[in-house]
DNA sequence: GATGATGTATAGCCTATGCTATATTTAAAT
DNA sequence: ATTTAAATATAGCATAGGCTATACATCATC
């Protein structure tokens, strides 16, 4: 393998990372308007496990990509691309739930661990994941 | 599952790729020092894909952590401690990659995916990897 | 041994993601 | 309607990980 090749890895890695926050922050609200209704600064922030304020900035990041929606002091909206990346996520991190299950992880485990896997799995990997469960 | 559950598992996640780029930086310095007898910041660098003070700044991290050292102008070496970790990473990258192909991923995509994968695999799912690879 | 090329370190900058402390607004209670 | 409590925003700080530009050290070459 060439030195560019394994760079280039590294690159799509370190890509990864910094939409894996975006995702999570995102089906997370999505759930939270599913079970309340509405998604409060302070419920993503205790969901999310940070601070009031760390919750904030994030919406921020979501709204200026264009995720979310909100107005000062009220509730957070995902956008249809936002809810759009939420329905994708959410399926992505039951396959790999599942994946791990099919292979012998017990299922606390599996959902641990899958919190992290999830924004490391591809189209092609995501695809062959649900093959192999398809196929037993 | 409560708010804490879920936010303790968001904080494995962050924790976990709070680590990966130490793992990637070991695994690697430990593949140069295999090929070429030593690690130079300006090979640690191209491999990564990344300036040449990043790489510097990294390696004064792995100093910090205990996982390196290096005399200025000099090559970097692996402690004890970073040789371990080099041995692990490794071989947990070999048993993701694995993995991957046995569930009917490409060799290509399961290489690709598994350098982010692998930072999020715990001792426990690692062990079940192995155990399902075996029972093929 | 001087010189030029190469490698490394340092300075200074940026963005992302955390935090605490505090101001501000909204909502609830009296 | 006030007052109080709760939620949200903002300010200011820290660390990690990127970058470019530049100073400095080492190594070859002549
Ligand atoms: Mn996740
Ligand atoms: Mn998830
Ligand atoms: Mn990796
Ligand atoms: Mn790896």
């Amino acid at each position: 393998m060439t030195d560019v090749d394994q760079a280039d890895r590294f690159a799509r890695a370190r890509e990864a990372q910094s939409v894996a926050l975006i995702e999570d922050y995102v089906e997370m609200i999505g759930d939270l308007i599913a079970e309340l209704g509405e998604a409060r600064v302070a419920d993503i922030a205790e969901r999310m496990g940070v601070a009031q304020p760390t919750a904030t900035k994030a919406v921020s990041r979501l709204k200026r990509e264009g995720f979310a929606t909100s107005r000062p002091y009220r509730g957070v909206f995902l956008t249809e691309e936002g809810a759009a990346l939420a329905e994708r996520v959410r399926a992505r991190h039951r396959t790999v739930v599942a994946l791990l299950r099919a292979v012998g992880v017990p299922e606390e485990v599996a959902e641990l661990d899958a919190e992290g896997i999830e924004h490391h799995v591809s189209e092609q990997t995501l695809k062959a994941f649900e093959r192999f469960l398809q196929g037993k």
